[in-house]
DNA sequence: TTGTACGCGTTATCAC
DNA sequence: GTGATAACGCGTACAA
């Protein structure tokens, strides 16, 4: 089946150039556009307008259909990374990401690739793993591979030696004409999607407070995390603001994740036991924190209410249903691609408020 | 702070061209090898071969480092599409999933991403939105790119002119000197992670018939979707072997979502009123479908259990826990990377077996 | 409208 | 061990 196409090459400088594919067996020669164009009795320059209409203007009608006839009949299929050398910019964008695995990270970038996608851009996908090293490490990578644009996804730390770093290689990468958008905090000097973590969880405070809740605890999360920062002085404020402490054994740090949630439980009551209702910064965390209240024989949202922040589309289901902080994560990653592409010198903010979703998971306390 | 370096370039042939890029002013010249080379006084063949060890073997240590030094001085990142083109190869893989905001597929390229970046790969992603015809474009893409290897996630249809096309299209990649690796079904003539659908759904419906069910309802999925109809059938055919019968009015088709689970069940419950226990052929309708019960005043799991498939991590605290077939999903996306990179002239198969998880959405009905 | 010829940045082959 | 130099496949001024 696998036909071994034997024929010359090009206009032949003089050395008939064994193909260094010729170890393998099972691959015919590509085909290239000079082999289009020879088939098809035009020159390279020709088959090339014929094929993407660039260059020295239109073709004529005659001549573009026999290329076109040509370059199928060969299967011929250009090779982006030639075009990319002799255009000087290739079509893909990079997308970095802390955890694909993660609901949060996973909508973010359907909505990059569906804006990708429709740009006629490829996406090129990095997995940090939440390691600030390999998060340069995939910068430069992308760099070298010429992406045209970067988006960063994900909160920031507080972490000066690692931002600096990045905030380094994210220059170097500008210098030479790629373009970057962050979505989290905007503290890169680059173009972002920022999330209005306080003005959400200030905003969801102030409602359950609206529920009749009075004494709160919080699982606020790694300490240096900016967008778990975010949310716990959100929530804490707007409660100060409306006459309500929130007693420092009340905030209670653990991983962004459903098992810091999940451990973390334990030493909130253990804190706090008199707390009516606990705020996880995101969902995950809640549910996580929920199932450790029923383990520990509590009833949910009877003995203890529980609010979330992100409103995964993956949760929706548990029960109760959780009450949470909806944020429109598909559309935060499509908004961040034309933010990336755009080369405009001065850094543009697109701020993303989240939605109070009021569920059962915090009943009105009104009794 | 952006400075415009005017020097001249390479060995000279004649025309000095002004780089094409001094149309914008935010972009520095981009350091090449020659301008490597040229810093540290050597040739260019030198200069490649001290930042990469290939080629005509080793250098001296002073050149090398005097290299290295001035590549680090000229801020030289390496052109990876030149690389490309001049080694005839790239160092990235396509990975093609249906929807990567399913959890089931982000799962799976947490595993791809993570054993491309411990093989030096960068992962190029394809979202196709559940459309044939965006696959084929995607594979063609990838072509284009010289990915090294493409990895297609997600089960087939029963769709015989788009398997064919596809067929097509994976044959001319495979061609032109590319691999692929399908993880799914093992009907496309390339090397496969196999789910064992038929064999995971059958030890669920006999662990669940040893648990007392006799009156199963089948919310069976789409009626071409391959791996729908392998868990339907060796859920049915199990429970035909224990001398059950499933009656066909207790399977009804419907979406692989959330939603198609939840509003299947209305019609499960008109066509089939006294089934036991409801298998739904993935995780996520499973739980569409246990909401669906609720709103309708069912008590679950007393009045009506569930159980699922996949194992989904982010539904592990949906309430009662879901009894499902979990599979391996991170470690079949690191399956696949190898496979997918094998150059192998016969397709290879791994076989992934699910383990049944009996959990509480499932009681014993021994009463 | 079409063709010629050069350059893109790198690797690899061959002499030295 | 090191240095010329020919590819790699394509886009595009420039000339015709």
């Amino acid at each position: 089946m696998v036909t071994h196409a034997q024929r010359s090459r090009g206009t032949m400088t003089g050395t008939a150039t064994g193909r260094r594919r010729s170890t393998t067996k099972a691959a015919r020669a590509r085909a290239t556009l000079s082999d289009v164009a020879r088939e098809a009795g035009v020159s390279l320059a020709t088959a090339s307008r014929a094929l993407n209409g660039t260059s020295g203007r239109a073709v004529g009608d005659g001549l573009r259909e026999r290329v076109q006839a040509a370059a199928d009949r060969l299967d011929y299929s250009p090779d982006a990374n030639a075009q990319a050398m002799a255009r000087g910019r290739t079509a893909s964008i990079g997308l970095v990401v802390h955890d694909i695995a993660d609901p949060y990270f996973s909508s973010i970038a359907a909505g990059v690739t569906a804006a990708a996608d429709a740009g006629g851009y490829a996406v090129t996908l990095a997995n940090t793993q939440h390691d600030h090293v390999r998060e340069l490490h995939f910068v430069q990578t992308l760099q070298s591979q010429r992406a045209r644009a970067i988006i960063l996804a994900g909160g920031r730390q507080d972490d000066d030696e690692a931002n600096d770093r990045l905030r380094a290689a994210l220059r170097g990468y500008r210098e030479q004409g790629g373009t970057v958008a962050v979505i989290g905090q905007a503290i890169l000097g680059v173009s972002t999607v920022r999330v209005d973590n306080v003005g959400g969880s200030a905003a969801l405070a102030t409602a359950l407070h609206g529920l009749g809740y009075r004494r709160f605890g919080v699982m606020a999360g790694p300490q240096r995390h900016l967008t778990a920062r975010e949310r716990t002085t959100g929530f804490v404020d707007a409660l100060a603001r409306l006459g309500v402490d929130v007693p420092p054994a009340a905030v209670v740090h653990s991983e962004f994740t459903r098992t810091g949630g999940n451990t973390a439980l334990a030493e909130l009551l253990l804190r706090a036991p008199d707390v009516e209702l606990v705020f996880a910064v995101n969902d995950v965390m809640a549910v996580g924190a929920m199932s450790a209240a029923r383990d520990a024989g509590i009833v949910v949202p009877g003995g203890l209410a529980f609010a979330g922040f992100d409103d995964i589309a993956t949760l929706h289901d548990v029960n109760p249903a959780l009450t949470t902080v909806h944020l429109p994560l598909e559309e935060m990653g499509r908004l961040a691609t034309p933010l990336a592409l755009d080369a405009a010198a001065e850094p543009r903010e697109v701020v993303v408020t989240g939605e109070v979703r009021l569920r059962d998971s915090t009943p009105a306390r009104s009794a």
